[in-house]
DNA sequence: TATCATCTTTACGTTAACGTAAACTTGTTT
DNA sequence: AAACAAGTTTACGTTAACGTAAAGATGATA
């Protein structure tokens, strides 16, 4: 038998509430077994979780995660039908993360830049001080 | 006098609806002049439009969006304090960004192997094709 | 002058992603 | 046995970011 987890324990890992968990398993993005009434969390499901935190930090919405997921797993034993498909959807993704990464760079300059001028506001400031601090 | 746009000009320029804009004026992200009542959007206001778009499709709220733009205002012509909170509320920016860069390398890499994975699987389709499609 | 196209305000509706509370079960500790 | 911790279901509440009428003002055009 590998690893398993309970609720508790992912949610402190990753740091979300046990709401969420559960919310994600309502959003068909995990698929925990149960003993008794109590899930259990195997390692595939922990690293659907990480995925999911992962892809919305990037943006993506559960419910595109889960069409992610299911093309996923539809394609390990998929027609080639299927397989191109995915690698459409892929490339959509590619392209798309593409983007965000112009984004991030453009708007990093834009901060840099807002640091520096920063910096060289504060230098102004040292270098002229106010007349009521002089002295 | 510079150049001035009308909400549909800008509208279709950054392809949102003049619904969008006219929200983002009510969270204080545009500040147009008005003819008569109808608004008139300076360059600057154009500018302030294309990177609020821009920190949404990083995932940026409008109220993070328009607490950066309040800041940068103050900052220009700020005291030494404001220009300290400024500089930190910069790099709280560059780390998530950072972050987010990572996520999205990570990303990549796993698309990467997918796409991978994929053209193998349709290879082996080929060169094994289902006996009731050979010859 | 009538009809448009484009603009306006007001206001209720919608979706996603949970938060929060209530009431209950199950296993463990005192 | 009583209390406690950790889990459960059910269900209503909340926030952000608009969508979607409805009803009216304004200037240009047929």
């Amino acid at each position: 038998m590998s690893k398993t987890y309970s609720i508790s324990e992912l949610a402190s890992e990753f740091d979300v509430t046990t709401r969420s968990i559960r919310f994600y398993e309502d959003q068909e993005l995990l698929h925990p077994t149960r003993r008794g009434q109590t899930r259990i969390y195997s390692s595939k499901d922990r690293v659907r979780l990480k995925l999911t935190l992962r892809g919305k930090r990037l943006g993506f919405s559960l419910a595109e995660i889960r069409e992610l997921f299911e093309l996923w797993d539809e394609t390990r034993s998929g027609s080639e039908k299927q397989l191109h498909l995915m690698l459409s959807k892929i490339n959509e993704r590619k392209a798309a993360l593409e983007q965000q990464m112009k984004d991030i760079t453009m708007v990093q300059l834009e901060l840099e830049s807002a640091e520096i001028r920063c910096r060289q506001a504060l230098e102004e400031l040292n270098e002229k001080p106010p007349l009521t601090t002089t002295r």
